[in-house]
DNA sequence: AAGTCGGGGTT
DNA sequence: AACCCAGACTT
């Protein structure tokens, strides 16, 4: 078998297993307006449907058009978006909204180079976009992709190289059929998250098993190569949770950390852990000024949220004034106003714990 | 090219 | 604990 015979073979199975065999059902399946979908493609990325689709239902429902979008509070758009992680994602969707509202006529661009230049939008979503949207024969190649096509075709070439992207892309869009680009799309994704999966695999299954590079040689596990693994850093974070009559001190975290756009409470941060009798003290906090006037009323247990590059674990030091305090940067908020801020997971996991 | 950005499910 | 998920952006 030649190669061209070997990619026709491929497209004609995969798009025959689409059409009778996948029984795979997503909300968004279906979907042509572009809106609806790119804002499905942003939740999804790096994310699985499972998790994101009840995103996207509330998504929909409180912004049905790009202009509800374009026209919301930042943060109500944020607490949509909170617990989802990612948080770029969300701040380049506003940025987008406002963009086509302004500058576009809120009508969704069409073409795959202008869909492309949108904020928070890359060569995945552009080409999903495209072809979902518009029938426009542009092949996407996400984390499915690469597994399905490294596996069929035996590839050993890294995935996460600007080469290896490339090979795979063209590979993709010289495979892809041309009269049902969305469906092709669609189609690839599915059998690898359906079929193709990243373990265990289910071969038995595949209509593309007979001539599958990766089954035949018993290479499956091997399949895709990736180069890079992150070093994953120790931080610690105490926070104290100020509080002046009913009122709490919190702030916007701004920056290039993690949680950008989300809200804090006042953050003391450390290279390692702090000791119980020094947190009691409050001694680890290098300058003071504006806590004369508190005292400690409580210490949360050790809260830890494992990301990919770091693992934070935190406390929460609960300190009453019996003043005002002035801290830069801060704000005190009442409990109804706090419920409406997006915090990240950590602190909606302390809020659960004290009820 | 390498590093960074979350949170959760699977094995 | 390691890996991965409908990736994109910054440096």
């Amino acid at each position: 078998m030649n190669q061209k015979e070997k990619d026709i073979f491929f497209t004609d199975r995969l798009m025959y297993w689409h059409r009778v065999d996948n029984k795979r059902d997503m909300p968004w399946k279906g979907e042509h307006d572009p809106y609806r979908i790119w804002i499905s493609e942003i939740i999804l990325q790096q994310t699985r449907v499972e998790q994101g689709t009840g995103y996207y239902h509330r998504f929909i429902k409180a912004f049905p058009t790009v202009e509800k979008l374009a026209k919301a509070a930042d943060d109500k758009v944020f607490k949509l978006w909170e617990g989802l992680g990612y948080y770029t994602r969300c701040r380049n969707l506003i940025r987008a909204a406002r963009l086509i509202h302004t500058e576009m006529e809120n009508v969704f661009p069409a073409s795959y180079e202008c869909i492309l230049a949108l904020p928070g939008v890359g060569p995945y979503t552009a080409a999903a976009i495209s072809s979902f949207a518009f029938n426009l024969p542009h092949a996407v190649v996400d984390g499915n992709v690469f597994r399905v096509l490294s596996r069929f075709f035996g590839i050993t070439e890294p995935i996460d190289t600007a080469s290896g992207k490339k090979n795979f892309s063209d590979l993709a869009n010289r495979l892809i059929d041309k009269k049902r680009p969305g469906s092709f799309n669609q189609a690839i994704m599915d059998l690898g998250a359906v079929i193709c999966k990243p373990r265990l695999p289910s071969c038995d299954q595949c209509p593309l098993k007979i001539h599958c590079t990766a089954y035949l040689k018993d290479r499956i596990a091997a399949l895709p190569v990736k180069g890079k693994k992150p070093e994953r850093i120790e931080r610690y974070f105490y926070y104290l949770v100020i509080r002046y009559n009913d009122k709490v001190y919190v702030r916007k975290r701004k920056g290039q950390d993690v949680w950008k756009d989300l809200y804090e409470f006042v953050l003391f941060e450390e290279n390692r852990p702090v000791s119980m009798s020094r947190l009691k003290k409050l001694t680890f906090i290098p300058d003071k000024t504006g806590l004369a006037t508190c005292r400690v009323t409580g210490i949360s247990e050790t809260h830890i949220q494992q990301l990919t590059h770091q693992t934070i674990t935190a406390r929460f030091i609960e300190l009453r004034s019996n003043s005002p305090v002035s801290i830069p940067g801060y704000r005190a908020v009442k409990p109804s106003a706090l419920l409406k801020l997006p915090f990240p997971k950590l602190i909606t996991h302390y809020f659960k714990s004290i009820g």
